[in-house]
DNA sequence: TCTACTTGTTGGAGCGCTCTAATCCTGTTC
DNA sequence: GAACAGGATTAGAGCGCTCCAACAAGTAGA
């Protein structure tokens, strides 16, 4: 496994290393004669630089470290997708970790993201204190994705959670519903907003809010609906606004198992547009977040500090969006 | 962003920067006294070792690198999971990388992975050419999941979709069906050992076999029943064997919207029992694939080569087991 | 007391590359 | 024919680290 070097690649091309290092970056003032020698070289020997080596020498890299606090959630696989497109336009890479969304092996990971020197940083959804994310953003340009900060050196984007919850809510009202639930995300990530947007919309709507306290998942869902059976008994709600995609799944599993019928007895509307609300079998009326358009700013924003182009930090706020699917219905 | 380094921290530790290469490595040979010393004035200084200094001077990586063919199929996140385990009990790390299940990419994103030099690479599935494979595995120790190979380079882990499909219909036939349609994969990584597994198991218990050519998506699922439904009129088989999840998903959205219900009018079963299966709302009886300990045995595959102790390759074939849930019942 | 180890520590070479400054070429101009 | 311009090429230092050989300073054995 003892791989060619550039030493070996000017060797063979009768070059200079360090005109073999002028063609692999691709440097205009090469003469095409001898550019081809190398390149020749270099495919008959199976060279390829190693990047290591490179951005030692440099001090610079050209990659970007992504820490995605949980891969189970495909949520990040879009919004990867957006960093990776943007980035890779740029001449930059990926480089993906995962935290598994527990604060000591996120921090681990975090560690080991900026061991490697990456250009830049973008932690998607972290769950590390914010002294753990300051201490980072000191080391590497960093960008949070779906986790808002204080911090003026870092930079952040988010879609507008309580904007969300308010189309939902609106939407709902436009069909004749003045009975809406809110089942709310408790203490995870983001669902503050939505919380608050959701009561901030029923007032407007002249309307009584009412948060069941729940979790991002299904059986949460599940379990926050029968307690609303049991509390509200007969006279249930005629809408729920659910903390998430998951969340609203185990909701609609647990009306149905009570034989109520959404959306003809009750409307359900979920949150995140996940790739499961899509799926015919569950055509979910659910609140989309521009997800590809997020990791391309997020991507965007930590290019632009690290080419020094800006040292203020950026708090993007995007607008989501609701589709309509078939679990919303008139009352 | 000017980091310290090891010089820093010698010099203000008072020893040589050997020492405390040594201490960040945690060798024995260092009294308790010095390594206080280095370990205070590294943590004074905020320093982290710079990992790619480190594996360029020392030839040798602690990481491992992933290529995860499909980011937004949560299916690889558990084989990531194993991996992760496996790789940290061994004092290794995993760096990932995507393709996008297509060949272009992930060709890029290979020679991307190759350049930092991992110690092995473990391919997720991937959809590049052979020859791909053989060129990468001559630069690193190369184990496959899910996708076989003939390289005597490189080790496979794979579940075993014919006794996998098999166990399918057997639980079907015990059930009482005889009238079992499969609905295939098409050209999908591991459709063919699913597809004959079922040929093979229907023919075992003396039944005819029928294959409705599909792929590996819920669309896919939902106009294969389509077909189905015309091609069979009201004479409907009782019981489907689909490729994988999302195909019967969308199977059981196609029967649903023509009126036929599951599991009483016909019984279906998945493969691969991914999250989405495990849900209430869908509840679906599939066949799953040991992802953890399949991501574990890659690892160590990869970590035997890496340290020398075998030469020869390894080919894991995993035993899959049904999870009956609320899908399937007597016809 | 001398030698042989052991334990802890250090200088220096070198990993594969980049980057600066110097050098080598042409060809052009006076 | 000398002087010069400007592009193409190269030597050499150095990025932050590891590793080897060498070296003090004890400790034990003869």
């Amino acid at each position: 496994m003892d791989r060619p070097t550039m030493e070996d690649v000017a060797a063979r091309a009768g070059v200079s290393r360090a005109l073999v290092s002028l063609v692999m970056r691709g440097s205009p003032k090469v003469s095409e004669h001898r550019r081809a020698a190398v390149l020749r070289a270099a495919d008959e020997l199976g060279y390829s630089p190693h990047a290591m080596a490179r951005s030692l020498a440099s001090r610079t890299s050209h990659f970007l470290g992504v820490m995605v606090s949980d891969l189970h959630n495909a949520f990040w696989a879009e919004i990867v997708d957006g960093l990776d497109a943007c980035a890779r336009e740029h001449g930059f890479e990926l480089v993906i970790n995962t935290g598994g969304r527990r604060a000591p092996r996120e921090r681990q990971a975090l560690a080991s993201l900026l061991s490697f020197r990456p250009a830049g940083i973008a932690l998607l959804g972290p769950v590390v204190p914010a002294s753990a994310i300051e201490a980072a953003a000191a080391q590497a340009p960093l960008v949070l994705v779906s986790r808002s900060s204080r911090l003026s050196t870092v930079d952040t984007v988010n879609d507008d959670g309580q904007t969300g919850s308010g189309l939902a809510v609106d939407h709902l009202v436009s069909l004749g519903h003045t009975d809406i639930v809110h089942i709310d995300g408790g203490g995870g990530s983001q669902a503050a907003p939505r919380r608050t947007g959701y009561v901030a919309a029923m007032r407007r709507h002249g309307l009584r809010p009412q948060v069941i306290r729940s979790e991002y998942t299904d059986v949460a869902g599940a379990k926050a609906v029968r307690e609303l059976l049991e509390a509200r008994g007969s006279h249930l709600p005629t809408a729920v606004v659910a903390a998430n995609d998951f969340n609203a799944i185990g909701a609609i599993s647990a009306f149905e198992e009570a034989g109520v019928r959404v959306p003809a007895d009750v409307s359900v509307v979920g949150y995140d547009n996940t790739s499961l609300a899509a799926l015919r079998h569950v055509s979910l009326t659910t609140v989309d977040q521009p997800r590809i358009e997020m990791g391309r700013l997020a991507a965007e924003a930590l290019l632009q500090r690290v080419r020094g182009e800006r040292t203020t930090p950026v708090r993007h706020l995007l607008r989501p969006s609701l589709i309509v699917r078939s679990t919303t219905a008139a009352p």
